[in-house]
RNA sequence: GGUCCUGUAGCUCAGUAGGAUAGAGCACUAGAUUCCUAAUCUAGGUGUCGCGCGUUCGAAUCGCGCCAGGAUCACCA
């Protein structure tokens, strides 16, 4: 926000300097203004007399001197020094600051959103578990990375679709089947055959329950299994989506794998990939040439069974999503499916469509961590800690930000012993405290009768001290940390953002008062609630994009 | 063996298009509340940024080669 305006001066003093010859224009766009590290080197700092003296071999400190010149004349800055090797470092004028607090006034709930998607079509396809059971601690992580990417893309002005792909059908079901047909059987007394990679958890034993409560032993002398399967598949995804309603997650679609092979779509994919010359019969079964995009070895996309590979359905299904005209395709996936994204890619390819749109966020393993040591997990084991499980110990909120916390590409240890017994410890009370403590004191102001200004009519000038100009200049940078977030797919850096402010604000709180009863400077407190007004909206906006909510008290 | 991810403080991790003296939380120590919620704040850090070489004004960041951990490499999904 204030950051562009500064890089349109900039800009505009690097278009002057090449109009009149005093550099050359080899270093448009290679140098970047950025907010410094370290205090007391500026608001904004570039790297543009270091960048051109690089490339016109001269002494950058000179060449800073020049831009500082034309630099100077402009309204918003203070302050102007060269610094270190050439950085030209930029101070501005608290004004251009405490005006931050109208803007916020003004935009109210959308303020940090933008209209940098330009209403892009997004898909964003996540979770997609198949139903066998409970959502497990890694789909957790997932759902929550997917659904708080969706969330910020939404805040950015994309016209996001949260997708869920999932396969009812195959041999996997068939165990399902099977295993809660033995539940079904022992639960009644009788001999029974529980398969031997069969689901060993719980809830097959629940399922089978329910089945006797609704049909009695009627099942016994059926030997088919599908009412069985049926049975399952429908309170295993009853059973997930109440989890994810649970955690705040709902879909526009769930696409079923079923309706590829009942529109036809598989078998005319193989046909379009086999007249492109693309397939070819080897040992009965069905290969795709995927050595032509440069793969190691070709793969099998129909079996010898007759039966497709899982890679055949999943680029018939991305081919339908380019059909159904998304702009980005954003595809979240757990790091074991590493492999099959360069096949999917390449049969999108093959198919004509740009492989480019498609975004594959790939999210390494959540390991647990119980007692100081690790546990492994196993769906069919039931040896996982389930999603349910983690949400009756520490809350929707806790987990959405424990797993928000961290970029993708690292692995997540969520240690139990933590989160249940030290929950104090979670910093996402510290960002929720924050936004507690501005709504206690505006109760406050309500209580003391004081009425809080709107910005136009306080004397905002009064924010003066480095703690106040500090919480402005981060209010002020919230627009641009969301927008990065958001187009980076990196959702923990909102987390990051929000913690930074809560910092901002602790201190603050600790050393200056808003309303101090003993030493009224009426004037001051109003630019205070102001501030804090403004602070308590970025709050509120910042935890709600994520989905988090912003407690008015703790 | 191939591909991908990771390696930064005692622990868990940030570090966006390469920038100035590498950061936060936790843990530990010492302090702060007659006063807007102490779920807070203040002070306390000798880190081979896994190792080496290279690219350049400048590297945790980019390139190459190693080392270590994880994922994956089916006619399972």
């Amino acid at each position: 926000m204030i950051q562009q305006r500064l890089e349109k001066i900039i800009n505009s003093v690097f278009q002057e300097g090449v109009e009149s010859g005093v550099w050359s224009d080899k270093a448009a766009h290679k140098y970047s203004v950025e907010v410094p590290k370290r205090e007391g080197q500026g608001d904004y700092s570039t790297n543009i007399a270091m960048v051109m003296a690089g490339i016109e071999k001269k002494n950058p400190r000179e060449i800073a001197a020049l831009v500082i010149e034309r630099l100077e004349k402009e309204e918003i800055i203070e302050k102007l020094e060269i610094a270190g090797p050439g950085f030209v470092n930029i101070f501005l004028k608290p004004k251009v600051w405490q005006d931050v607090l109208q803007l916020v006034s003004d935009a109210g709930a959308d303020f940090g959103k933008s209209t940098v998607g330009k209403g892009k079509k997004v898909m964003v396809e996540f979770v997609s578990a198949n139903p066998t059971g409970p959502l497990s601690i890694g789909h957790g992580r997932q759902a929550i990375l997917g659904d708080s990417i969706a969330r910020l893309l939404e805040a950015t002005g994309h016209s996001v679709y949260r997708e869920y792909y999932f396969n009812d059908a195959g041999r996997q079901m068939r165990v399902l089947g099977q295993s809660t047909r033995a539940r079904y059987l022992e639960l009644l007394g009788k001999e029974a055959q529980f398969p031997e990679d069969g689901y060993q958890g719980e809830y097959i034993k629940d399922i089978a329950q329910s089945l006797i409560d609704e049909k009695g032993d009627s099942l016994v002398e059926n030997d088919d299994v599908l009412p069985f399967t049926e049975k399952a598949v429908e309170l295993i995804f009853k059973d997930i989506s109440d989890t994810l309603k649970s955690m705040g997650i709902t879909f526009d679609n769930y696409f079923n794998e079923h309706t590829l092979y009942d529109d036809g779509h598989i078998d005319s994919v193989v046909k379009e990939l086999r007249d492109k010359g693309l397939v070819y019969e080897k040992d009965d079964a069905t290969w795709f040439k995927t050595t032509e995009f440069g793969h190691e070895q070709d793969r099998v996309i129909i079996k010898k069974t007759g039966e497709p590979t899982y890679r055949l359905p999943d680029i018939a299904y991305h081919r339908e999503k380019f059909r159904r005209n998304f702009d980005w395709l954003v595809n979240v996936l757990g790091s074991d499916h590493i492999a099959t994204v360069p096949d999917v890619l390449a049969g999108v390819k093959a198919l004509g469509y740009d492989s480019d749109k498609i975004t594959v966020v790939l999210h390494q393993f959540v390991t647990l961590t119980r007692d100081g040591k690790q546990v492994k997990m196993s769906t069919r084991k039931a040896t996982f800690v389930t999603v349910d499980e983690l949400l009756e110990l520490v809350g929707q909120d806790v987990l959405r930000f424990y797993f928000m916390m961290r970029k993708a590409d690292s692995q997540l240890d969520f240690d139990l012993d933590l989160a249940t017994s030290q929950e104090k410890e979670n910093p996402i009370y510290y960002v929720q405290y924050g936004h507690a403590r501005i709504c206690s004191i505006l109760r406050r102001a309500q209580d003391m009768e004081i009425k809080i200004k709107a910005p136009t009519d306080a004397d905002l000038s009064l924010l003066q001290e480095p703690e106040e100009l500090q919480l402005l200049k981060r209010i002020a940078s919230f627009p641009a940390a969301v927008e990065s977030a958001a187009l980076d797919l990196a959702p923990h850096r909102s987390i990051f953002f929000l913690m930074e402010l809560a910092g901002d604000w602790h201190s603050y709180y600790n050393k200056h008062k808003v309303i101090d009863p003993e030493n009224v400077d009426q004037a001051v407190t109003d630019a205070r609630l102001c501030l804090i007004t403004a602070l308590q909206q970025v709050f509120k906006n910042g935890l709600e994009m994520l989905g988090l909510t912003a407690p008015e008290k703790m």
